[in-house]
DNA sequence: CCGACGTATCGATGGTTGTCAATATCGACT
DNA sequence: AGTCGATATTGACAACCATCGATACGTCGG
């Protein structure tokens, strides 16, 4: 855990006009394995849901308690996907009282979509 | 090992002009399930080197012997990426002589590129 | 101040997976 | 047939990860 990396730069790897980063040329062992740290976080079922949930709440936004029911999951499991989907930058939180409020960060997915297709 | 998924279904989902399917609704299970098993195709830097390296190939292909080097890893083991590639609809195979070679399946990363953003 | 509640962290555990060496398979060439 | 070269499969092992129960942390209401 904890193989950090920041919101705004996904993957360090800047689309162009041309063509996805993915299928222009050969990636290094670097940008390899930053790509693929965003990509793990969205490779369980469970960080899927939790992301496609808080994006079809009201104003993209969800507290933790409104999350653990749907997907089924324990409290501390709940939370640790949370965690995971925040470190890369796919959501963020807000404390407000004694709730924790995700919200998805806007262009976050878009600009992993762009990585793989132009 | 061995949770296949179809090629051309990426993970069972169609994009809608509105959203993307992961904004749009709540993924049900199965949904999650499937797009998760193509997530994770995409989340191993090996792999994402392969694909990279595949994709800037002249015509988009490129044969095992010509992956090894690049990677750094033993034959066996970038064999074994290139079925996962493979299995997940990534890559398709065709055998020249005593050869494999390995090519894009066109769209296949368009595909889950919508399915993430519209 | 204290109890109740929502959330995060910790420790443990079972399952998955990336990797390699060894071996099998298959095609080509003599 | 026999050998060699390219690729795939197998088996084993270490590292990682998703999950849970127990627990700690913070905040609100009495």
């Amino acid at each position: 855990m904890l193989t950090v990396l920041e919101a705004t730069d996904v993957a360090g790897v800047i689309a162009d006009a041309c063509c996805a980063p993915l299928v222009r040329e050969p990636l290094s062992a670097d940008e390899a394995e930053q790509l693929a740290t965003t990509m793990k976080a969205l490779a369980d079922p469970a960080r899927l849901r939790l992301l496609s949930i808080v994006a079809a709440s009201e104003g993209s936004e969800a507290c933790v308690c409104d999350l653990i029911e749907p997907v089924g999951l324990s409290q501390p499991t709940v939370s640790h996907h949370l965690k995971v989907l925040t470190t890369a930058g796919f959501l963020e939180r807000s404390k407000r009282g004694t709730w924790a409020y995700y919200k998805l960060v806007p262009g976050a997915l878009d600009r992993v979509s762009q990585l793989l297709a132009p």
